[in-house]
DNA sequence: CTGCAGATAGTCT
DNA sequence: GACTATCTGCAGG
């Protein structure tokens, strides 16, 4: 929606433990911002960030608004933890936890590695359409339940830093409460995102 | 580009 | 029983 700034760099060592924990534990909007650009790889498939959401617990629109349940526990745990759940009975979401109930969720990225998997996986060989939302994300890097509840620094999980990206905001997609929140946020000018930004 | 219908099943009320 | 942090295919501009 609106013009922004710069985001800041992971750090020089984000895949040390304490590193990654203070990366994440940090208010989500600060953490989905600085992840734009970072790498992102799942069991040898993965690429740049491009697309994330920040959830809070008090906010009506997060999985966690109504406190711990079988289904949000990830949520709970470590900043730094990773968090999946299904939607509309087909498709898988990524979320990487902030402070307690908090996350964010990776919306999109940019293919580098192991194209050839993600495109067998999806079932086109068009790089803009891999990994440009949430679903498709999670198909293209083969990601389920399975591996619900990880900590990012260790298989198959890997997450490594970028230079700061410009960065664009606006509303997040496909919620009905809290949904005039501009907690949805892009690399300025990427191709790979769900839908362009305004 | 935008909008809409339908698929599909786990979670929560 | 209702709802859902989605995607695809198709219609129309």
């Amino acid at each position: 929606m609106t013009t922004d700034m710069i985001n800041g760099a992971i750090g020089a060592d984000p895949l040390a433990g304490k590193s990654l924990r203070h990366f994440f534990e940090r208010d989500a909007i600060e953490v989905a911002r600085d992840l734009l650009g970072c790498h992102l790889m799942v069991n040898g498939a993965g690429g740049r960030i491009s697309e994330t959401e920040a959830y809070y617990p008090d906010d009506e629109a997060s999985h966690s608004f109504r406190g711990p349940t079988k289904r949000n526990g990830a949520m709970y745990g470590r900043p730094g933890n990773v968090y999946i759940y299904r939607i509309y009975g087909m498709y898988w979401c990524l979320n990487f936890v902030c402070t307690p109930g908090s996350a964010v969720l990776i919306r999109a990225l940019e293919p580098e590695t192991g194209l050839p998997v993600m495109m067998e996986r999806r079932g086109t060989d068009v790089l803009t359409q891999l990994c440009s939302g949430p679903g498709k994300l999670c198909q293209a890097l083969g990601i389920d339940i399975a591996i619900n509840d990880r900590t990012l620094d260790q298989p198959p999980y890997a997450i490594s830093p970028s230079a700061p990206v410009p960065v664009v905001s606006g509303k997040r997609i496909g919620i009905t409460k809290n949904a005039e929140a501009p907690w949805r946020f892009g690399i300025q000018g990427s191709r790979y995102v769900s839908k362009p930004f305004r």
